[in-house]
RNA sequence: GGCCCUAUCGUCUAACGGUUAGGACGAAGCCUUCUCAAGGCUUAAAUCAGAGUUCGAUUCUCUGUAGGGUCACCA
């Protein structure tokens, strides 16, 4: 169990720099951070760039905007590449103690050593207690003397891992269940160092639709920062990646960074795998649209929008908040603005929209003097509402008992299409507020002209 | 293959031996509605199988089955 009065916890959040941090990474990084403020502790971020080869500063620096993006801030950052002098102490006193040795070797692939350090192996079982899964025991006996440093200056992750966590204080490892079978071998070297066995929580692993491990190949596996540029919402991607494999024990599904924090437990942590769904994520992520400030969305609304629709003549910025609301209605991140743009469903707000005659037709009328009566009249009827009381209330009171009168259909599309040139779009209330009179009645006068054109 | 872990609707999950097995996403239908969204309501949908233990198993035990993880001079 949990005792929930630790002197102080120290957790920390170990990602190498060998590629573009992956979304799947993130719920470690979260259940670390969450479980560290929770409990007024620390929470360590540490770049684990021993394999010298593979690491590169440029994904270091990823993950690190990564981060920054999502808001989850670290309290001490170490880069194990600068603790080089630190491993090799460690590594000369276990060989002096006999617990490690120089090994030598047939190099088996190129870039292999002719000698390596090992650990001495006790070859004994080892028992260990994890917070989620319980007690585990295994026999270490088939790990045989494994290889804990290239040498003096190249220590490896089982060996480097275990002298930070002991270095660092860190209490409490919270990680995927990938690393269960990585386990007794660090608590190997955790008793040959004469180090603290800290509390160790293995999580469900995450998977794909295919359940499998998500791995790099996988497309919905894309590098964190996409989903920034596809504008999700840090707050919804830390709420789905929390959700995955923990919680709450209530019918919340919407949380807060900070609600996370007093929420979260270890005990609530997953046994079985999740599987990634983006679904739920679409989901999650349009609730906290819904739940930013209208500045807020206006921010996100004006930076997603694409620049051909900024370049239009008719492009207002003040016009953006007017829109704003319709727009929000349709979309579950806000990259979908962009092709909403594409598609053209925006441009119609600020420039004039083309299309034939027949399209003004509801359904199977096909009748050019009826459309022209109505239109005429439409416009006499907004045209009889105010300026200053141009609302899309005044707008529909104006028109409705008309349109009832004649059907709604026989009003209301070839109004909404004059104004839109759009087979789907708000409605033609909405348009027209947005528009403003001037505007409105100019469309449909091109629309009368339009119908009388043919 | 060895070792380890897991098993409730398609998906995320709730139910610390007694529930009509609950919620959410998604799906379907209906309402609203000129269209598209949004919103509201409703429905379908699960305890892997077989033995035990027990008055009673989703829950405990065992076996089977299935899935996953891991077996580097990567992390």
């Amino acid at each position: 169990m949990t005792s929930t009065k630790h002197a102080a916890v120290v957790t920390r959040f170990a990602p190498s720099p060998t590629g573009k941090f992956h979304v799947g990474g993130i719920r470690s990084a979260l259940y670390n951070y969450l479980f560290a403020r929770k409990h007024g502790g620390t929470y360590i971020l540490r770049c684990e760039d021993t394999d010298r080869v593979r690491s590169k500063k440029e994904y270091e620096e990823y993950f690190l905007d990564v981060f920054r993006w999502l808001g989850l801030e670290h309290d001490a950052y170490y880069r194990q590449s600068d603790r080089t002098a630190l491993y090799r102490d460690y590594l000369e006193k276990l060989i002096a103690a006999d617990k490690a040795y120089l090994s030598k070797e047939e190099p088996k692939e190129v870039g292999q050593r002719s000698e390596v350090i090992r650990f001495r192996n006790p070859n004994k079982k080892v028992p260990f207690h994890d917070e989620v899964l319980g007690d585990i025991i295994f026999d270490t006996e088939e790990l045989g003397d494994f290889v804990i440093a290239r040498d003096f200056e190249n220590p490896l992750y089982h060996f480097t891992v275990v002298v930070d966590d002991h270095e660092m204080g860190v209490t409490h490892v919270i990680r995927g269940q990938e690393h269960v079978s990585n386990t007794p071998r660090q608590i190997l070297i955790q008793e040959a160092i004469g180090a603290k066995r800290p509390i160790y929580a293995h999580g469900s692993v995450i998977l794909n639709e295919a359940r499998a491990k998500l791995s790099k190949r996988d497309p919905l596996v894309r590098p964190a920062l996409e989903y920034q540029e596809d504008g999700y919402l840090p707050a919804a991607m830390l709420n789905f990646m929390a959700l995955l494999g923990w919680n709450p024990g209530t019918e919340q599904e919407i949380f807060t960074l900070s609600e996370l924090v007093d929420s979260f437990s270890l005990e609530r942590m997953q046994k079985p795998g999740a599987v990634f769904n983006p679904e739920k994520l679409e989901w999650i992520n349009k609730e906290h649209i819904k739940r930013l400030s209208r500045d807020e969305q206006a921010a996100h609304f004006e930076s997603f929008l694409a620049p051909e629709i900024k370049t239009l003549p008719g492009y207002e910025k003040t016009k953006l908040l007017k829109i704003l609301p319709t727009v929000i209605e349709r979309i579950s991140h806000f990259g979908e603005i962009t092709s909403l743009s594409a598609a053209g469903e925006l441009s119609y707000y600020f420039a004039e929209p083309t299309y034939e005659k027949e399209r003004l037709f509801w359904k199977d009328e096909r009748d050019s003097t009826k459309l022209l009566e109505r239109l005429v009249k439409t416009k006499t009827l907004i045209g009889g509402v105010k300026d200053g009381d141009f609302t899309r209330e005044n707008v529909k009171n104006a028109l409705w008992e008309y349109a009832n009168g004649e059907g709604r259909g026989q009003v209301l599309w070839p109004l909404r299409y004059a104004l839109s040139g759009m087979e789907k779009s708000p409605d033609p209330f909405q348009l027209a507020e947005i528009l403003g009179k001037d505007k409105t009645l100019e469309r449909i006068d091109r629309a009368i002209a339009i119908t009388h054109g043919t």
